[in-house]
RNA sequence: GCGCCCGUAGCUCAGUUGGAUAGAGCAUCAGAUUCCUAAUCUGGGGGCCACAGGUUCGAAUCCUGUCGGGCGCACCA
């Protein structure tokens, strides 16, 4: 096991480590002065492939340091270097980057890796086992997911097994707001329904109230279980069991259509028990303890007309201001009650109580409040003497578009496209990887058009079809080659030749690309990556239309074809890596 | 008015934490199918990286400002 992984080391974290002591042996040469620090040198492959397999810019860093210019330092690096046997060749270009070229045997080993990790192959010990939770999703539970949390959805569940992979332990959590307002709404929609269920005409919803007919079964439970005992009966006597059992069809809901898209959460966290649980009372006696809660008046709201019934108040503060808020921010209200923010305190601390590190995927929407949930955690950081990292990522809103002209969605109006009415759309074999894909192949951070017409019919264009073909080819190669009796070996791998050798490169580029993906908490470069790939894959599949020689199968050269088919095997294997890591599915055929 | 995110080809988007001549798909033009899946491939045209300064060996990337788009600015959730 340690050769396999030492082998993956070797091609690029390996090669840094290598270039780290060739630097050490200068300085003892007195080429660079001792210590020197080395912030900035980088080992990585160019751009341009022609330019070799690996570049430095460490001559072009440290050449002030050194007292000389770039390429006379780069000199002496290539030098040192150019001793080690898996360095083909190695050359100063442009202002001083040197550009190494590595021996077949290199690429040759990073193959056998491929094939003895297996699955494993491109997973790093980068988390050392850290304890990351990562909440997403956390919609409110008053009715279906719709389009709109799909997103943060989908980059959640992405990032928290890029980070799996990564070697963090990570709990996926999902936060239930079913403790404010909105759920005394969802509860009296649910009573109207139930009355509706037990024969009663209700006419139309009154405004304020949730009209989506998704409660009409709710109301039918409730009618099944309570026959009609609440008929009549006022609204404090129903309120508590309604919104408990409403809230908790609803979270069968959303479960059902997470599902939907392979997405199922660790933990849900509600917030009414951790109210029960007294844990707000709890983080405002910790935080006063530590003069980090005072009670204030807020100053008036800025900027535009403040509100007609605005009047100063003193209420219990969080000095948010000490950590880079612009104000400091109410815990609880004037009755009495917690804001969200306070509950939304303790809740912090609730997650940091089993986590190392904490993860937050927010929609833009909520872009407002992440300052001050940054200030609480920075608070309890600073207050316990352990940093808690911890990071909130902003999930731009998506766009939705149907022939060119932009989806209106409204909640409040019932009117607004549900993810199951989306898989429904898009065929529930198909759906989830579409819908994942099409969500990946963006940053999150930027704002996105979600086209119905191209991603719908897109069984051409879409490029979670162009990865799925790429992986579904090499299985069909497989297959076919299995019929004509060769079989994947490695026991002539030297006969493969250079384009053989650029798809193994790219191939290996995977575990290091994994490691800055985790590091950056940016899943989608996986699927960029992975896009790459599947394009040189289907580039290479092509030299065979003109060239038979270049075919995975050679019939009358079974040795080659053994070599081909071990690289076939190893390229699928990394495909199939990366759409694991994504939650797409890696076809066997199309 | 303030805060956060974004601005890259006609369109949709990448750009390896500051690297070399800025990339892909769609669209467009010209080609490839007696062949392991053409859901594929090869090539052409198309750019003031919104704009202006700054930082340094080097900027699409970092800093400041301007312009433009989005989201937010209750004791709501």
């Amino acid at each position: 096991m340690s050769d396999t992984e030492n082998i993956t080391q070797t091609v690029h974290a390996g090669f840094a480590a290598k270039l780290d002591a060739v630097l050490t042996a200068l300085e003892h040469d007195g080429v660079l002065p001792a210590d020197a620090p080395r912030k900035g040198v980088t080992v990585e492959p160019p751009r341009d492939p022609s330019h070799g397999d690996l570049a430095t810019n460490a001559a072009m860093v440290l050449a002030k340091q050194a007292k000389t210019n770039p390429r006379e330092l780069a000199g002496k690096i290539i030098e040192k270097l150019s001793a080690d046997d898996a360095v083909e060749s190695a050359e100063i270009a442009g202002p001083g980057f040197i550009n190494l070229r590595l021996g077949a045997s290199v690429w040759l080993g990073e193959l056998h890796a491929i094939a003895a990790m297996g699955e494993a192959y491109g997973q790093s010990t980068m988390g050392a086992g850290r304890r990351v939770n990562v909440e997403y999703v956390s919609a409110n539970p008053t009715g279906p997911m719709h389009m709109g949390h799909c997103r943060g959805a989908v980059v959640g569940d992405a990032l928290s097994s890029l980070l799996e992979f990564s070697g963090h332990k990570v709990t996926r959590e999902y936060y239930i707001n079913d403790a404010g307002g909105q759920v005394d709404v969802l509860a009296r929609s649910a009573h109207l329904r139930y009355l509706e269920a037990l024969g009663e005409d209700i006419g139309d919803i009154p405004e304020g109230l949730y009209p989506g007919d998704y409660l009409k079964p709710v109301g039918a439970a409730l009618a099944k279980l309570h026959g009609d005992a609440f008929k009549d009966a006022s609204e404090e006597d129903w309120l508590d069991t309604f919104r408990t059992d409403a809230v908790a069809q609803m979270m069968e809901l959303i479960k059902s259509d997470l599902h939907l898209l392979g997405i199922s959460h660790d933990l849900f966290s509600s917030e009414a028990v951790l109210h029960a649980k007294g844990k707000p009372a709890k983080a405002e006696a910790w935080l006063r303890e530590h003069d980090l809660v005072y009670d204030g008046v807020l100053e008036a709201p800025k900027g535009k007309a403040p509100p007609e019934d605005w009047e100063p108040v003193e209420l219990p503060l969080f000095r948010s201001t000490k950590f880079g808020d612009d104000q400091d921010r109410p815990i609880k209200k004037s009755d009495g009650k917690w804001t969200y923010f306070g509950a939304d305190l303790a809740y912090h601390m609730q997650k940091a109580e089993n986590a190392d590190e904490l993860i937050d995927i927010w929609g833009a929407d909520h872009a407002g409040t992440v300052k001050r949930i940054k200030a609480a955690v920075s608070a309890l950081s600073e207050g316990q003497g352990k940093a808690i990292p911890f990071d909130v990522k902003l999930v731009q809103m998506v766009q939705l578009m149907r022939d060119g002209e932009p989806v209106k969605m409204s909640k409040r109006s019932g009117n607004f496209i549900t993810i199951a009415d989306m898989v429904e759309e898009l065929g529930a074999d198909v759906a989830q990887n579409i819908i994942r894909f099409t969500m990946l192949t963006r940053k999150p951070e930027a704002q996105m058009e979600f086209d119905f017409a191209k991603v719908v019919e897109a069984s051409k264009d879409n490029p979670v079809f162009y990865v799925q073909y790429a992986h579904a080819r090499i299985q069909s190669t497989l297959r076919k080659a299995a019929a004509e009796g060769f079989a994947p070996s490695d026991a002539h791998l030297d006969q493969l030749g250079e384009e053989e050798l650029e798809l193994v490169k790219q191939a290996a580029q995977f575990p290091r690309l994994v490691e800055a993906a985790a590091s950056a908490r940016e899943p989608h470069r996986i699927a960029f990556y992975l896009y790459d790939l599947a394009g040189a894959f289907h580039a290479y599949w092509n030299l065979g239309n003109d060239r038979p020689d270049k075919r995975f199968i050679v019939a009358q050269s079974p040795d080659l074809t053994g070599a081909r088919l071990f690289l076939a095997l190893q390229l699928g294997q990394t495909i199939a890596n990366g759409l694991r890591i994504l939650g797409v599915e890696a076809v066997q055929e199309m």
